[in-house]
DNA sequence: AGTAGACATTCGCATATATGCATCCGGTTA
DNA sequence: TAACCGGATGCATATATGCGAATGTCTACT
């Protein structure tokens, strides 16, 4: 429409690229500051190939930032409002889930 | 690790759902208020069926609510702060955007 | 009751994504 | 140069996603 949503499509991508348990983890271990390969696979108990993917697509879609210091490489978030947006995100989610709490407590306070 | 991750687990479940050209112009459309099927229909020149499955995604994940009026079944979003982490990634594309363009000014100012 | 309009749902297919495994690359150290 | 370590890649397979076409449901109207 009046958006070339252009900007639409490079959206979705970014909302596609933070879909994955995994990636959410990582941007969340980053915001202690920047950590290597090892660091994050050891962190979130990922094989490293598969941990080096996703720091591939974090990477490709601008999410993170390297910086090489000697044999490693540390990644970090390239952007706060990143981590800024995931907040917003999570304050959704546990106000939703709060709500469904008490929308079972209304209907079955006994449910087990 | 720390965080049950069950968290993290409906995070990206919640950025899956926004990771979709279509449905972020849903909700770019429902920023001016709420709308029926045929309206976003219409506007985003989606076919009905196609729309609705969207809409079902965004329903389930809570991202939307619906109100029956008569016939129609308008959508609106359920909450705010959506709106807010929507507008944060923006920005993040849009300097994203901006520091490409200087780079490319840096590298190849007539670069085809 | 019959028809039409507004949405929702199901199915099938094409495409994309995630993961594990093996392998490969580049820089260090022996 | 060989062996090693931190990372990155390629490949095969399982799974998920998006879309169109057809079909179903509900409500209003005649």
């Amino acid at each position: 429409m009046a958006m070339p949503d252009r900007i639409s499509e490079l959206h979705a991508e970014l909302c596609k690229t933070l879909g994955s348990a995994i990636r959410i983890n990582i941007l969340n271990a980053l915001k202690g500051g920047e950590k290597s390969v090892g660091d994050l696979s050891a962190a979130l108990r990922v094989r490293q190939p598969n941990m080096s993917q996703h720091l591939a697509v974090l990477r490709q879609r601008g999410v993170v930032t390297t910086r090489k210091d000697g044999v490693n490489i540390y990644y970090r978030v390239s952007n706060p409002k990143i981590i800024q947006a995931c907040e917003l995100m999570k304050q959704v989610l546990v106000e939703q889930l709060k709500e469904g709490e008490e929308l079972t407590k209304l209907v079955g306070p006994a449910r087990r």
